[in-house]
RNA sequence: GCAGGUAUCGUAUAGCGGCUAUUAUGCCACCUUGCCAAGGUGGAGAUGCGGGUUCGACUCCCGCUACUUGCUCCA
């Protein structure tokens, strides 16, 4: 990619936050105080697409399926929780500052390097201990002067109870999915189900990421949606690879392009401490490729992990031989503020006009579109009849009236928030029973009974 | 966290150590208007926060905050 290509898709993510803020999608958190880095604010349209993501999702994948559940876990979990899964010991990065150059690394990707293998369970003093042994000197100024290493864990910690005594510290979840396993025996004992299933949840995790930014793509306060899909050992490949494609048609289901998607396996040195076969999909950004989704076979790690800590057998028996087993798992994860993004820079467009002028068009998908169709009347002599046809169709569709300014501007305005159909109430409807249908994307004008809008609205959702 | 850049009405911008802080667009009201940002009149709206230098700071200096580029990473 050339300089000027950057420079050009770096306008577009300006362009998008620029749009965001002017047309209520994202405000900058706290702004009136000078701001809270890294918080955004989710504003009327943009709550409602992202309302809207979510609930296309929950409706995919939990609702119209058999083989799925819906859960809705807490944020605050017993610590043990994070021992169990692995994110007190390895949700951290050991840090090690150069002293001489002020260069950070992180000491176990730097003995990595080095040794040219794959090191996991060091603590941070055999981290650094073995990084003074092998004498491995700053990669930019070739010095030995390192710091100790330290762990910055990401997770959020907190206090339950009015007292800020250590016992009661607690974290809030960097991740939805553990709500899950934790409940795998309630949904087995509650829920009469088969293998395989799967459990859904969506939510808000919290993690101190190092680097935060890209707008709303990575902030330390997300939402996610994540589901774990349990089955027997022998059906996880099979399954995975079908995730894969389930999930590429939900990103196509919302309408994002498929040539800015991709599929990438992870490498074996990338794996989470989890995860013995990862893919990514990405989302090809103004700023470069970034994760919307990862899918991970976590084999019974979890599942095996609460037992150990929490004594209770997390196992399943098969209702026909009896044969009792620890599941396997898929683990599908989306994030919900990052798909928001995604949408939000991929229905982007500033469309040149023959006269010359620019408009901004959000070609979102209409069954996503925060605001589904505008009606307008075509003078403010049909004000009332066409507030009156607004009132019909509100209950079916996400409706918004306007008869503020020429028609024209009021199309323009419905095109920045992507609104796909524009209806007009105009000095013929009276007589002929019609409104004139605008689309966004075509611009084409089509002229319909009014009798029959709404059903010809809902064809085209 | 380190190094660089940036910060003026909602948005995009101009400018200056000193007169009422520029322009466009958007927004609000009224008039006008027979389908793609028409026109007229009027209106509201800004120097991120704190300190210093100075007779006087939006402008110069320092600190903070936020955004942003690179290192990092992962939903």
């Amino acid at each position: 990619m050339s300089k000027e290509e950057q420079t050009e898709l770096r306008s577009v993510m300006d362009s998008v936050m620029s749009l965001c803020k002017r047309r209520g999608f994202v405000y900058a958190g706290s702004e009136i105080y000078g701001g809270l880095a890294n918080t955004w604010d989710y504003g009327p349209y943009g709550a409602q697409l992202k309302r809207n993501i979510l609930n296309l999702w929950w409706k995919t994948f939990i609702e119209d399926r058999d083989d799925m559940l819906g859960l809705d876990s807490a944020i605050l979990m017993n610590p043990r929780v994070w021992e169990a899964s692995g994110h007190v010991a390895n949700f951290a990065d050991p840090l090690m500052d150069c002293k001489s150059c002020n260069e950070r690394v992180r000491g176990d990707k730097l003995l990595e390097e080095h040794l040219k293998t794959t090191i996991a369970g060091l603590s941070n003093d055999e981290i650094y201990n073995k990084v003074m042994d092998e004498k491995i000197p700053c990669p930019k100024c070739k010095k030995l002067n390192w710091t100790q290493p330290r762990a910055f864990n990401l997770m959020f910690k907190t206090y339950q109870g009015v007292l800020e005594d250590t016992a009661a510290q607690i974290y809030l979840r960097p991740e939805t999915a553990q709500g899950i396993f934790v409940n795998f025996k309630n949904i087995l004992d509650s829920m009469r189900v088969r293998l395989p299933f799967g459990v859904g949840q969506y939510g808000k995790s919290f993690r101190n990421e190092i680097t935060p930014g890209n707008f709303i793509f990575r902030t330390r306060e997300f939402e996610q949606m994540e589901i774990e899909y349990f089955v027997r050992p022998e059906q996880a490949e099979s399954v995975f690879k079908q995730w894969v494609e389930d999930s590429m048609n939900f990103f196509t289901a919302l309408g994002i392009k498929k040539d800015k998607m991709r599929v990438r396996n992870h490498g074996k040195e990338e794996l989470s401490h989890y995860s013995t076969m990862t893919v990514d999909i990405e989302y090809e950004f103004p700023f470069g490729w970034g994760e919307l989704q990862g899918i991970a076979y976590r084999g019974s790690f979890d599942l095996d992990q609460h037992t150990k800590f929490s004594g209770e057998k997390l196992q399943y028996r098969d209702p026909e031989t009896n044969e009792v087993f620890v599941p396997h798992t898929v683990e599908p994860a989306w994030g919900l503020t990052r798909t928001v993004l995604t949408v939000l820079v991929d229905a982007f467009e500033e469309e040149a006009l023959e006269d010359g002028e620019t408009r901004n068009v959000m070609h979102f998908d209409p069954k996503i579109a925060p605001v589904q169709v505008a009606v307008f009347p075509l003078q403010k002599q049909q004000s009332e009849k066409a507030e009156a046809l607004y009132k019909t169709l509100k209950p079916h569709f996400r409706c918004e009236y306007d008869e503020s300014g020429a028609i024209g501007k009021r199309y323009r305005r419905q095109d920045e928030i992507g609104t796909p159909f524009c209806v007009t109430y105009d000095f013929q409807s009276d007589e002929d029973g019609a409104v004139t249908v605008r689309e966004r994307d075509s611009m084409k004008q089509e002229r319909v009974k009014i009798e029959v809008l709404a059903e010809f609205l809902k064809a085209k959702l």
